[in-house]
DNA sequence: AATTTACGGTACTTAAAAGTTTCGTAAATC
DNA sequence: GATTTACGAAACTTTTAAGTACCGTAAATT
């Protein structure tokens, strides 16, 4: 065994509470007032920090607001194991509209926008939320193929059809997330992918 | 019959002609550029205009790209009419594929993603471009209600299943926007929406 | 104790872009 | 021809925010 020998440098260390704080901070601002408009005066001042902290740690201010939103979103979301197809798609909608209508959703709205105009946010915000989110869903749902879920569906459509007409209202706002609105989403989609008996 | 007198006023008359270049350039840069990043030193740049006539004729940027986003999109992606469900699905996922993958999906992701930072520019990308397009499309699909398309089935609610999912490809970029893609995607909700004889 | 690194606070530099103003000139009406 | 309104060009003002630099101080190692 290989001691774990924490090598702590020299002088002072880190602030663990600090980046805590900071990281806190920053989800908060992002949430209020969208990526492009969250300064790193308002996180500071809101995290009893200096910029000159934020700086010390972090490349740039987009670099803070995805490791903000990696923390976040790390344990959110589970895939549903009911153990039935139909009751696990309801719950993990109904789930995921929990999330978009509350705090989440405007700082999914915030990085979605940001990612519009700069390609490593666009990529971040892929690799820490969208690409996990549905490889677990795929890897739920895969548990039903030839059983309940025909055969022949292609899970990763079948992902954009779930998931894109959230996000579409979400982003669009033409009309509201609601659970009547997902449930009737969650029949459609099974009607065309349920094995019938 | 009364005469539309076109009633002078007395001066030098709006040149008509920059009017033009200036929504032009604008849709050019708007496109090139992004929403926040499209300046109006480049669109008067481009139009060969002056950045006082700009704003001597719309109060600020947003008004100008809004309304080159008007004019650009007047006569986009009319609902096909070929006598078939399955053909008009079809038909139009793949022209409405077309326009995303090329120019004018650029100027989608930008006005989406200034939406989420404006209200105003938010409800202008709906009245201009959203309502029109869905309102359009369900006048449609409402000729094949009850014969072959179910009867009981949402419009709302197709429009979201069959749009959503392609915002959602063209705004987080996970996956191209493909014809195979939309195809399957169609084959997909028509076994959901189709009256079976 | 000396050294090293981190901290919060604050002032500063720099850059970019929105919107305004001015100026000389062009095209219309009266 | 006098007046009115529009034009392009360019300089200008103003605001905002990113990122840096410096201060005195705190917490660690040597």
């Amino acid at each position: 065994m290989i001691e774990d020998v924490p090598l702590r440098a020299r002088g002072r260390p880190r602030d663990e509470e600090a980046k805590t704080r900071i990281l806190a901070a920053a989800l908060e601002v992002l949430e209020e007032q969208g990526f492009a408009n969250a300064t790193t005066d308002a996180i500071a001042e809101r995290a009893s920090a200096s910029k000159a902290t934020i700086y010390r740690w972090w490349p740039n201010k987009a670099a803070v607001l995805v490791e903000a939103l990696r923390e976040a979103v790390a344990q959110e979301l589970p895939f549903p194991n009911t153990g039935s197809l139909r009751e696990d798609i309801h719950l993990q909608l109904r789930n995921f509209i929990k999330l978009l209508t509350g705090r989440r959703g405007r700082i999914f709205k915030a990085f979605v926008a940001a990612a519009q105009n700069d390609p490593e946010v666009s990529e971040a915000f892929r690799s820490v939320w969208v690409r996990p989110r549905r490889t677990d869903a795929k890897a739920g749902l895969e548990r039903y193929r030839g059983l309940s879920l025909r055969h022949e569906v292609d899970l990763e459509l079948l992902m954009d059809v779930l998931y894109g007409p959230l996000y579409y209202r979400l982003l669009v706002g033409h009309a509201p997330l609601t659970q009547k609105y997902v449930d009737a989403l969650a029949e459609l989609v099974l009607r065309s992918i349920v094995k019938k008996p």
